[in-house]
DNA sequence: TGGGCTTACGTGTTACGTAACGATC
DNA sequence: GATCGTTACGTAACACGTAAGCCCA
């Protein structure tokens, strides 16, 4: 017996018994219901149907109760298809993502903002860490969503969708030497003692090392932070020179301290947004994403969840060497 | 969504989350269920159960509930399956067979002394008639079967199971001068008055006068008549030389009379049971079938049941040529 | 003769089994 | 390293659409 066959049976019945009648509410062929009609009575081992000739001219007492039974069954089902629907599009609830000092502070307000709005019903729990603890979070399936930078290694089971792209700034005090050059190289800043970020861990290589050392050159790190604004105040104090995500750092309001890009020295970072690949996104999930990624389309957004086993390759790859990235856009500035 | 997959559902929620069990205890394969659990989550787009990695750990919320709803549907669905078999399996109810005065009095007696006390509760409801009324009955389904002999064209809706053959006797008084002859020909009954069932109508031709017709002989009918027993009277009252089924002459009961078969002399005639393609047997029936017909086996009836076009054609030819009937068993003498 | 159901047939889809792979304890 | 789940692939079954046939009003 299948469900179709129910289906077939009960458009038959609220539409005077005619088999065409039926076909054509349902969008399909005549034949193909008169088929699975017969298939379904030889099955029960019934006539459902009482016949004058070929044309149905009644239901027999068999029938009724099998129609009636048929109802309920569709019913059911159709109660779990909405049960998952309305789950999928419930807009409270609790989104909890775990992210880093730097994307929390200065990448999600403006995202947060109009989110916020459209979905007033939902506590948005925000989690900071390490990119190590976001990881572990992530695979502990403890928070929703990941969002972090850097070249960390997800695992399979973990779907990685690139978002946008930002450059590092070097800051130092207005009195700096740096401030007189015109244009800063490796070589100037690997004079000077460095405050930044950790590199993260084991699973991370540091993007900004490896810059230093194909040149030759080994950056001399005196002290690293996770917090943008805690590197800023050790550059006040005469630490040394801060290297810290370009979008953490606005003229404005740091006008102690002056910003240079290092756009044309450092490799430029990607920040992505990560969750487990055997979640289902719901719709405000969803909403998030073009919020936070607005470049990735639906149908993108699509192949990287339903990705199959080669084409999972290839965006794995695709990832890896960050071929992807040259079409991301940047992160454009914002500041509350 | 497919009901298998609401089957494999409940396997699995039934057997410790454990896929491979539920395989085992569904006589599938593992990778099927797997295949399928995920084809169902992913047109729910919902996780019905918690995964620890690629184990199954727990039920989601929404899991529970669709389980729950689940297995409402797999119940209402073996309900329905139920319906169906109990009624096919009932025992009580109203078995109506239309058919002619020999076979009612001297063939199936003795099945319904088994039959009835196989089915105690089941009214059997014999109705007598013409070949003609009984096609008749068969095909306004006032009757669930009948059971005929001759050569009647019954059309393609109705399912003709040939059942036995059986020979004609010819009966006259102990002092007719036919008792004289070692052995009776054509040419012997050619020159007597004959009492016989009529030839029943258009639709039947009689293969009695085709016999006599074949070596250019006319048979004399004087009288027909329906019953076996009415015709044996108007013998015994001299009307002439009687030809009846040889299972309504009892040498013992009837010792005023003499009997010779026909059997080198005359074509052998066949009882079948027939009954509307669009009926389905209930198990009384399939039984009474067994009982009446033993040589069908279950296979046999299934072919005459789930007949296909061809070999429909096949079938009514081979009826036709009363190719299937030489291997008929003969009827066993019965009286009671 | 037209409307309605069935039969026939070709085709694209899919369920499922086997085998190989992968992860997890 | 054993157990359990997933991926891959070939095959057989099946649903469904088109077209033709059949029957009844």
């Amino acid at each position: 017996m299948k469900l179709q066959q129910l289906i077939y049976l009960i458009a038959i019945a609220d539409n005077n018994l005619s088999i065409t009648k039926a076909a054509e509410k349902l969008f399909t062929s005549q034949p193909g219901i008169s088929k699975q009609l017969r298939l379904l009575e030889s099955e029960l081992e019934t006539k459902i149907f009482i016949r004058n000739g070929k044309q149905l001219v009644g239901v027999s007492e068999l029938g009724e109760e099998i129609i009636n039974r048929a109802r309920k069954v569709l019913h059911e089902i159709n109660h779990i298809k909405n049960i998952s629907n309305l789950a999928n599009e419930s807009e409270s609830g609790n989104f909890s993502i775990a992210t880093t000092q730097t994307q929390a502070q200065y990448a999600l307000p403006k995202v947060f903002a109009n989110f916020h709005k459209r979905y007033p019903q939902l506590t948005i729990d925000l989690q900071q860490g390490t990119s190590e603890q976001i990881l572990s979070q992530l695979q502990k399936q403890e928070v929703d969503f990941a969002i972090a930078s850097g070249n960390i290694e997800l695992g399979a089971n973990i779907v990685k969708i690139p978002c946008f792209q930002w450059d590092r700034t070097v800051l130092f005090p207005q009195d700096h030497p740096l401030g007189d050059l015109r244009k800063i190289t490796l070589e100037d800043l690997a004079k000077y003692p460095i405050v930044t970020y950790p590199s993260m861990g084991p699973a991370e290589k540091s993007s900004l090392k490896d810059a230093f050392n194909k040149v030759k050159l080994e950056p001399n790190i005196v002290f690293t932070a996770r917090d943008a604004d805690v590197i800023k105040t050790y550059v006040r104090n005469g630490f040394g020179i801060g290297i810290v995500a370009s979008m953490a750092f606005s003229p404005k309001q740091d006008r102690d301290l002056l910003g240079y890009s290092t756009k044309d020295i450092l490799p430029r970072c990607t920040t992505w947004l990560a969750f487990n690949k055997n979640m289902f996104l719901k719709k405000y999930m969803k909403d998030f994403i073009n919020d936070f990624a607005p470049h990735i389309s639906k149908e993108q957004l699509s192949r990287y969840l339903h990705q199959d086993y080669t084409s999972s390759l290839q965006l794995a790859n695709s990832i890896e060497k960050n071929e992807d990235d040259a079409s991301l856009p940047m992160h454009q500035m914002w500041h509350i």
